[in-house]
DNA sequence: CTAGAACCTCACGTCAACGTGAGGTTCAAG
DNA sequence: CTTGAACCTCACGTTGACGTGAGGTTCTAG
């Protein structure tokens, strides 16, 4: 397979997938005349990079892991790796539902002020001590 | 309060305190010498937006979301905002629960690898064949 | 009164994952 | 055989949230 329809397939650019290579996360063949040739896996594969990608983790995070989904040979530093990566995720999903917990409550504000404007002055407080137990 | 001592209890570098203040997220008074003086809600503030910054909005989605913890006064553009960001963040908590769900798959396999390293090529298509439905 | 800590303002550097031409070759359809 | 799509390799540009000096002023403890 091509590159283009790699990237269409995956839903990735085609400079991406070239940068990809750079990194050395994905390996073409080439044809005689120089162009990347894919195999169907590519796809695949791919799609689990942009996974990652999409969960923070760097070029090098994902270099260092790919090797297990082509030969799921386990060393134990492997396996260390793949816990890592699981527990820096877990923080960042921690973090985000922090945030979005927090926006909720924003929200819930913006809701009560809209359905009685003047009596919401008394909720000021709740909206700044949040972060920090409350006082008093 | 100083820069210092702001930049200390809100967990964030000086640098970070005046590139706020430059996007427009911290405003901050001026001591006759030109030094920045903060008020102690400078704290809270500065963490709340270490926090959505955490969940990945930038300076400019921050600012303008602000306004809404200094007035309490809901537009219906200020609801719009946050639920749109909250939005945002589900997407992208989602996307992270993805990508946490399939790297504990992995280390499930790591683990079994390491208890019978000999039967353990049968798993090959687990691995492969996740983000595809089962193929056959 | 003096030294060192803390502050100030430029302003360039960083890092990662690509985007975006430039300039040229190869492929596939008519 | 031609032409336009698809591919190739440089190689510089982009974006955001700061880091990092440089060079100078102000504050504060002894």
């Amino acid at each position: 397979m091509r590159i283009g329809k790699v990237a269409e397939r995956a839903g990735v650019s085609v400079r991406a997938l070239r940068y990809y290579e750079e990194q050395g996360l994905v390996i073409a063949d080439r044809s005689p005349s120089g162009h990347r040739q894919y195999p169907e896996s590519a796809v695949e594969r791919v799609k689990f990079i942009q996974l990652l990608y999409a969960a923070g983790l760097t070029s090098k995070a994902i270099l260092q892991i790919l090797p297990f989904l082509d030969t799921l040979v386990a060393t134990p530093q492997m396996t260390r790796r793949l816990t890592d990566e699981r527990a820096r995720i877990r923080v960042r999903i921690d973090a985000l539902t922090k945030a979005h917990d927090r926006l909720e409550e924003l929200i819930r504000l913006a809701a009560e002020y809209e359905n009685s404007p003047a009596t919401c002055s008394a909720s000021a407080d709740i909206a700044a001590s949040h972060t920090s137990p409350p006082r008093r």
